[in-house]
Parts: structure tokens; sequence; C-alpha cells
DNA sequence: AGAGAGATTTCCT
DNA sequence: GGAAATCTCTCTT
């Protein structure tokens, strides 16, 4: 079934981040099997980063599998209520990941509008972009439509349930547009490096 | 369409 | 003790 191998999370983070964009995070259960292609990814670049949670090369329980080998999920709790999900990247012993900003909902559907809490559409119509968008435009949405909590931390993405297909229509690289990431005002100097990655004109981007 | 506040827990100083 | 790699609801324009 196409699933990304080792080798591809042993790339530079950044050239990983890219490469990320219109490949599948999958995640089989129980409940069954639910899918989205990744539109939107963000960087984090490690010890030198002040927006990353390894800043300064803290090794904190938290932050244990991005010490580890490339191809881990980095999962973290915010906020009080919301699971994020990162893919580990770049070489061993090196704490940089990417963390899955947004996804096209392309399998189980149904299962996902479960999950997230929505009632699917009536009647047999089709449901809209902006319904479609409620399901996995967001690092948090996508984690609960995708149910990925702290359950699936440091699990390896090479090996288990959650797991990335490699596009059946990759990015170009033209049309893959860079920004500041969201939500690391605190950053100060690191704050406006472009390391937030989306594909020009989708409408599953999280904003 | 946009602004504002609340939810609620983990992490680190 | 304070902030956090967010989301949802509510109120106003």
């Amino acid at each position: 079934m196409r699933r990304v191998k080792r080798e591809f999370f042993a790339q530079p983070t950044l050239v990983a981040a890219r490469r990320l964009l219109g490949m599948e995070l999958v995640h089989e259960t129980a409940a069954g099997v639910a899918a989205g292609r990744i539109v939107e990814v963000e960087a984090y670049m490690g010890p030198g980063d002040r927006a990353a949670h390894s800043y300064g090369g803290r090794r904190t329980e938290r932050v244990r599998a991005m010490w580890g080998a490339p191809g881990h999920a980095y999962i973290y709790f915010i906020y009080g209520m919301h699971w994020c999900c990162n893919v580990v990247t770049g070489p061993e012993g090196v704490p940089e990941s990417v963390l899955v900003r947004a996804l096209e909902p392309t399998e189980g559907l149904p299962l996902m509008a479960r999950r997230r809490g929505l009632a699917w559409p009536e009647g047999g119509s089709a449901p809209t972009t902006a319904y479609l968008r409620q399901l996995t435009s967001g690092p948090a949405r996508l984690c609960q439509a995708l149910a990925i909590t702290g359950e699936q931390y440091g699990w390896d993405l090479v090996d288990s349930p959650l797991y990335l297909r490699h596009a059946t229509a990759p990015v170009a690289a033209d049309q893959i547009e860079a920004g500041p990431r969201i939500g690391i005002d605190y950053a100060g100097p690191d704050r406006d490096h472009p390391w937030r990655f989306w594909v020009q004109g989708s409408r599953h981007v999280s904003r």
C-alpha cells in the first residue's frame, strides 16, 4: 500500500516537511480506517528554535520521542484539551519534527465526523467543503478525527497502525507555499521563519 | 466576518 | 504560578 519507509523521515527536516505535503496520514483502528491527504505542515527545528519544544536541548519526558529515531510520532497535549501530532524527522539524536496541521479527508469520512461530534449530512447529499473543513483542518481537529491521542505517543510510523502513504499525485515544488508558523509569537527571533508549508489553493488549509 | 472569552491540564520556572 | 505549536461558542458589525 505504498507505506512510507524509514529513509524518508531521515531526510533533513525542511526537505521532509515539504515532501509530506500530498502524502496521506492513515490510522487503522478497530472502529475502521480514517485517513487524509496532508495539505499543511510546520517544521520545528530543534535546540536552536525558540518555538520548538526541544529548544535549548531540553530532554524532558514529554519530548523524549523527538530525540529518538526519525519516523516516530511525537504527540503532545495542549490548552488543557487538545492533542497535536508531529512526525520526527532528520538524523537520529537531533530533536526536530514536523507538525501536521491540516488534512483533506480521503477515507473513513463518516467515522471522522462521528469522532468530531458532527452529524453526517442528511439524505445522501454530498458534504460541502465547509463541512469537510470541520473534520481535519487544524492540528487538534485532525487528531480527534483520526483518534490520535497520547496512546499513540512514540509509535513507529514505519511499522504500526498509524502510518503514512505515498502521494498518488505528488505536490510539485511550485505548488508549495511557505510562511511563518502559527501561534508562536513568543518565539522572538524565530517567530518569522517561513517554516509553515501548505498546498497552494487547498481549501483544507487551516487558515 | 471578526473579536473575545472559556475550557482545562501538562509542562517548566 | 503562568503560559501553552487550539477550538468552539457567543456577541457584535
